[in-house]
RNA sequence: GGUGAGGUGGAUGAGUGGCUGAAAUCAACGGUUUGCUAAACCGUCGUAGGGCCUUAAAGCUCUACCGAGGGUUCGAAUCCCUCCCUCACCGCCA
């Protein structure tokens, strides 16, 4: 959520990037900055009458212990007094607070002067493109019927066990499954990103934490018996991991990876993207997550999204890089790069990564603060990107890869995996 | 699932109604000392929100917070209730 300081101060310079992300309800800042006037004004009648209450009732313990019961007394009746004047002043004051904080997590994060203006992904901003187009085997298929050719992915198996957009992986495509976990981690890890293993499902509050409550709970599965949520990406329970500490400035940059299976309700799509591996409900990815100091997130937004452009060509697949357009952009995000990978055999771009930069939007509510050098305490930036994204690398290495020998896999993964050729 | 114990500041841990926002120790930070390190000594050392003052910072002052929420009381870390969580033992089990 944003700081009020930021609404606060330049509440006209807000309400214009909030409408780069062609958010609805600018006289929500107002409504916010008068909502905040009067939690100030509450709280110092709130804080005067209690400060009296609480000196009386010094006093009152001083005259009881030197006999003055009279005098206790007479006391005791201002207290009540004061009491009856305090209880309306506290009732309004929560009630404040309650709906100032409920409008204040309506607001979206502000997108950064980078952001191109537009309302649908059409109107992203092609950064650039890298890799080869492939040249397209001349038998090609695409990767639903190579993953039945060479029995590496059992869609309708998954079908039978849990329900559709939950496949089943096979022989050698379980294994290059747990050769691309396994190759991602590495390259994670060289990059200085410690290794986490996290819980798969988080509790209410970390999943506030990072956003996914109270708005979007429809896209989760909720375990009701016990109020967990299986996490939609590692980023929830990663992220988490800092949420009410107060770092050094020494200790960032804070760089974290995991992989985590991720579960997603989709909730209502369905249709022409959602064939084979494109779009499903439980899929595998590993992540990376930076904690920064605030004057270095956007470098550290270029160097992260450097890192996952590496790790790509590494794989040989012709790519784009897209900066997000403000429409197209999620509520959490001030800027955001997505990478998509082309799947020949469909010939579609498929989004297999997207690196974003939050500022202190999640980190505020979270409450990831660092003491800087002053002594002072300030929120640090919060950074993440997939670092990938499986399901739909693997679709593009099937399409891309594929000739009359079978499917050649990059050197890169030649060794996790123990051959060249599927 | 059963039984028992417990949740206090970065850690250990004292505190059973007013003198406790919280002892003590450790860690951390700053300094003195030292050829360097260590040791010793001195000092600092929770968070948030108001008010005053200020260009601002600093400073002064008030309020809230001792797992969460509610209650009793003039007054609660301390008493009562509800919930959550942790630990130990037993049962079950990968």
């Amino acid at each position: 959520m944003l700081q009020l300081a930021v609404l606060r101060n330049n509440p006209t310079e807000v309400k214009e990037r909030l409408a780069v992300k062609n958010f609805k309800e600018p006289e929500l800042v107002d409504q916010i900055i008068s909502l905040d006037d009067s939690r100030k004004k509450l709280t110092f009648q709130f804080d005067e009458t209690k400060g009296k209450i609480n000196a009386a009732s010094k006093e009152i313990g001083g005259l009881m212990a030197r006999g003055q019961k009279e005098e206790a007394e007479g006391k005791k009746k201002e207290v009540e007094a004061l009491k009856t004047t305090l209880g309306p002043v506290q009732e309004e004051l929560e009630a404040t607070e309650k709906q100032l904080n409920e409008l204040l997590v309506r607001l979206p994060n502000l997108p950064s002067v980078k952001v191109p203006k537009g309302k649908t992904p059409e109107d992203n901003e092609v950064v650039r493109t890298g890799g080869s187009k492939p040249e397209l085997y001349a038998g090609a298929v695409p990767h639903w019927e190579l993953a039945k050719k060479f029995d590496l992915i059992d869609f309708e198996l998954g079908n039978k066990l849990t329900g559709s957009g939950f496949p089943v992986y096979k022989g050698k495509g379980a294994k290059l499954q747990r050769a691309l976990i396994q190759y991602f981690l590495e390259y994670n890890t060289q990059a200085g990103y410690t290794e986490y293993l996290p819980p798969h499902m988080v509790n209410e509050a970390t999943a506030y934490g990072t956003g996914q409550l109270p708005d979007k709970e429809g896209q989760m599965y909720h375990v009701t018996g016990d109020n967990l949520y299986l996490i939609p990406t590692a980023e929830v329970p990663v992220t988490n991991i800092y949420r009410d500490v107060i770092l050094k400035e020494a200790d960032l940059p804070v760089k974290m990876t995991a992989y985590t299976p991720c579960f997603r309700r989709e909730a209502g799509s369905y249709g022409k993207d959602v064939r084979g591996l494109n779009r499903v409900h439980q899929f595998d990815k590993v992540e990376v997550v930076q904690l920064v100091h605030p004057e270095k997130s956007y470098d550290v937004l270029e160097e992260m999204v450097s890192h996952v452009e590496k790790l790509i060509q590494s794989l040989g697949l012709h790519y784009r890089i897209l900066r997000l357009c403000g429409g197209d952009m999620s509520f959490t995000s001030a800027l955001t790069y997505d990478f998509e990978v082309y799947s020949a055999a469909q010939d579609k771009w498929l989004e297999v990564s997207s690196v974003s930069n939050f500022e202190a939007f999640q980190t505020n509510r979270m409450k990831i603060r660092f003491k800087d050098g002053n002594g002072k305490t300030q929120l640090a930036h919060s950074l993440n990107g997939s670092s990938l994204a499986l399901p739909r690398i693997l679709a593009s290495l099937l399409e891309n890869n594929q000739d009359e020998n079978g499917i050649r896999l990059p050197q890169v993964l030649q060794g996790y995996f123990g051959g060249e050729m599927i």
